[in-house]
DNA sequence: TCCCAGGACTACT
DNA sequence: AGTAGTCCTGGG
């Protein structure tokens, strides 16, 4: 068992759709990162935290939480520069970017386009029992992202058989071109923002939206962001700014390098709020 | 049974 | 350059 401080909201995070692959229980939840299972509860002081593996553990977690970043920093610098949203960002006090793997990002919200959330599980949760490595923990069986290796053995159909319907085969080329190096992952940390969109949209499925989740949830790139319904229904509301094209540049013009947490925030209070 | 929600591509203007 | 139609699945 390890223990840390207890200093950010581990419910929101987990479950304000960022990630897909996780299960509550109780008053715990578990998550999968790399190659481990790992058990989150949040007492009052402090996060216990169980797994099957335990070396690194807490590097692991605090790169996967996001925990080194100070991000009440980032929250004075958002207010600095625009006052309106303070609702929205003292909502979402303790939300964290989780830090995700590039390639199962890039399944994730390749299979997320024109789909709905339980759908989305439904097919990664497929994908990784019937592809991935399992692992034992607490006498249950929890299956391991697969790797790039293992899927670009599957046929088109054998993704269809996972339910991801017409996607399979974008799934199916795409990664064909991370093994034919067409598409590098590793290349995209040295992009800017600007660059990276324009490099992933180069590949089919890959839209603006599909693009920005992945910069945005793999990459730490906080000056992209995706406009889903929820953040349109704010900019609306609370500023009178409708279309996507104005959004966005009343978004990056204010926000700058910090767009992709005030529209997090945005998204988390629109969502969210009673 | 049908209808709908949800992004990106294709095939048109 | 802009956009209607289409692709699947799961739930109402």
């Amino acid at each position: 068992m390890l223990k840390i401080k207890n200093n950010f909201d581990l419910r929101s995070t987990i479950t304000c759709g960022q990630i897909f692959r996780y299960i509550e229980d109780n008053n715990s939840f578990i998550v999968i990162i790399k190659d481990r299972v790992i058990k989150l509860t949040e007492e009052e002081d402090f996060i216990i935290i169980e797994s099957n593996k335990y070396d690194n553990l807490k590097e692991i977690i605090y790169d996967y939480f996001d925990l080194n970043r100070d991000y009440n920093k980032i929250a004075v610098n958002i207010l600095k520069k625009d006052d309106k949203i303070k609702n929205a960002i003292e909502y979402s006090k303790g939300l964290k970017m989780i830090h995700q793997d590039p390639f199962e990002t890039l399944i994730s919200y390749i299979i997320s386009q024109n789909n709905r959330v339980s759908s989305i599980s439904n097919s990664l949760n497929m994908i990784s029992a019937n592809y991935g490595e399992k692992v034992v923990f607490e006498g249950k069986d929890y299956y391991l992202f697969p790797s790039v290796q293992k899927l670009s053995r599957l046929t088109i159909q054998d993704f269809r058989n996972c339910k991801v319907g017409f996607r399979d085969k974008y799934l199916y080329e795409i990664i064909q071109n991370i093994i034919n190096k067409k598409l590098n992952l590793e290349s995209i940390y040295n992009m800017d923002g600007e660059d990276a969109l324009k490099y992933l949209m180069n590949f089919k499925g890959i839209g603006m939206k599909v693009a920005s989740c992945i910069l945005l949830f793999a990459y730490q790139k906080f000056d992209v962001y995706p406009v889903d319904t929820w953040v349109k229904k704010f900019m609306k509301d609370d500023y009178n700014i409708e279309g996507e094209n104005n959004i966005r540049n009343f978004t990056s013009t204010t926000y700058k390098e910090y767009s992709g947490l005030a529209i997090q925030y945005m998204f988390n209070y629109k969502r969210n709020k009673k």
